[in-house]
DNA sequence: TTAGAATATGTTGTCGACAATTCACCCGTT
DNA sequence: AACGGGTGAATTGTCGACAACATATTCTAA
C-alpha cells in the first residue's frame, strides 16, 4: 500500500520545494537536458559510458542539436566530461570525487545554516519547525523510507533560505544532482536515519536563535559526519 | 618601461599560473565564450545589455549556432541571464550581488585554505612563500600596480592547493569572472594595497604549520575585511 | 616481423535554412 | 479616448547537411 519505492517520494518531495526555485522547463533542450540528467543520475546510462550524439538524438528522437545544447549543460554540471572532438562521457565515480562533493557541501551549506539564522523570516522558520515535526512523528512510527525526502526538503529549506541566488544555485544545480549520481551508483542506502534527528533539531534551534555561528557549526558537523558515515561504509564494502 | 597597464600584467599572472588547470581553446566556440567573456567582463558589452544571436555572429564573424553555445556557457557561469523564447541579458549588477558573491568566497575559499594546509605539498608550499617574499618586496618598492595580480595569483595558488576539482572549478569558472566584472563595472579599484599583505603573510604561515583551523579561519577573515571594504567604498560612493 | 605512413570510417564541429514563439504596432470596438 | 484583439516583423528554437578532426585499419618498406 504505502511501500512505494523512495526514489519516487523523494523526487515528490524535491519538485513540492522547488516549485519556488526552479522553473518548469519548456523548450524541447529543456525537456532533454532533464531527461538525460535523470537518466544519468538514476544509473539507466552507466556511469564512464560515452555519450554519442547521434545514437542520443535517434533514442530521444530528436536533432542532434539539442542533444549538443543538454550535454554543455551537463558538462556545466560536472556530470559529463567532455573533449574537444571526440566527445562526452560520464564521469567516473570515485571513493575521493564523493568525498570531496561532501567538503564542498561542509564549506557551502555551513554558510547557507548561517545566512539562513541571518536571513529567514520568522514565518519561513516555524515552517521549518513544523517540517521537523513532521519528521519526528516519521522517525517514531518507523516510516524510515520518508527519511530522505526529509532530510532532502530539509536541506533544501536552509539553502533556500540563505537568500543567496548563488549559494542556492551552486547546491541545487550543481552538488546535489551530483551527490544523488554518486550515492545510487556506488550503492549507498539513504542518509542517517537515527541520528541525524536530532541534529536537525538542534541546527533548526540554532536558526530560530539567530545565533548564525552555531547554526553554521552545527551544520558543518551534520555533513562532517555523514561524510565520515559516508567513508566508512564505502571502506568496508571495499575491503 | 614597466609602466605597463595593471590589467595586462594581471592577466599574464593569471594564465601563467592557471596553465596547469585551464586548457587552451580549441574549437572556434571556445574561442567565442572566452572573447564574449572577456567583452563582458572587461565592460565592452554593457551590464544589462541584451545579447542579440545574430548581431553577435555578424560581429564575431562566426554562425549563430556558436553563438548560441557560447551564450550558454555564459549562462552556466552566471555572467548572462536567459529566457526562453525571448532572449540572453547580461546580468544586472548590483551591490547585493556583490556582497552576496564575497559571502560564497569567504566559504569556499575558507574551505580552499584549510585543505591546501592539509594537500599541498612542502614545495608548493615553498613556491607560496617565495611568491610572498617577491610580493613584499614590491609593497616595499611602492610597486602596488602589481598588487592586484599578485592577489589574484595568491588566492590562485592556495585554490588549486586544494586540490578540490569542484572547488577549483566553481571558483575560478565561476566566482572570480563575475567579481572582476562587478569590480570593473562598479568602478572598484583593486583590492586593499596596504593591509593585505601582512594577513597573507598569517595564512600561509598556518598552512606552512599544517593548521588547518587556523588557515581556514584567517582567509576567512582576509575576504571579510575585503567584503567589508567594498561595502565601505560602495556607500560612500553613493551618497 | 615490425614500425610508420596513408587511408578509411565514424564522430564531432560548424553552417545556413526553416519553424515556432514573442513582442510591438495597428486597427476596430465600446 | 481607452481598452481589447489581431496582425506583422523580428528573434529564438530546431533541423538536416557539410566540413574538420580523431581514431582504427591497412598497406608499404626497412
Amino acid at each position: 500500500m504505502k511501500a512505494i519505492l523512495s526514489t519516487t517520494n523523494c523526487l515528490t518531495a524535491i519538485t513540492f520545494t522547488m516549485t519556488r526555485y526552479s522553473q518548469t522547463p519548456v523548450t524541447t533542450a529543456d525537456k532533454t537536458f532533464y531527461q538525460l540528467r535523470q537518466d544519468i543520475v538514476e544509473g539507466v546510462i552507466a556511469a564512464g559510458a560515452k555519450l554519442s550524439e547521434t545514437e542520443l538524438s535517434t533514442t530521444y528522437g530528436v536533432s542532434r542539436a539539442v542533444i549538443r545544447e543538454a550535454i554543455n549543460r551537463l558538462e556545466s554540471c560536472h556530470i559529463v566530461e567532455r573533449r574537444a572532438n571526440v566527445g562526452a562521457r560520464v564521469v567516473a565515480l570515485s571513493e575521493e570525487g564523493l568525498l570531496a562533493l561532501y567538503e564542498i557541501r561542509e564549506s557551502l551549506e555551513g554558510m547557507a545554516a548561517r545566512l539562513a539564522a541571518k536571513n529567514m523570516s520568522d514565518e519561513e522558520i516555524a515552517e521549518l519547525e513544523a517540517l521537523l515535526v513532521s519528521h519526528f512523528q516519521d522517525v517514531k512510527q518507523g516510516e524510515s523510507y520518508y527519511q530522505e525526502a526529509g532530510d532532502v526538503d530539509f536541506h533544501y529549506r536552509i539553502i533556500l533560505g540563505s537568500k543567496n541566488k548563488h549559494l542556492i544555485s551552486m547546491l541545487f544545480d550543481g552538488i546535489y544532482h551530483l551527490v544523488r549520481m554518486y550515492r545510487v551508483q556506488l550503492g549507498m542506502a539513504g542518509p542517517r536515519v537515527t541520528t541525524a534527528y536530532d541534529e536537525h533539531r538542534h541546527i533548526v534551534q540554532a536558526i530560530a536563535n539567530r545565533d548564525q555561528e552555531l547554526a553554521e557549526m552545527l551544520m558543518r558537523r551534520h555533513i562532517t559526519y555523514s561524510r565520515n558515515n559516508i567513508r566508512n561504509k564505502l571502506s568496508s564494502i571495499q575491503s
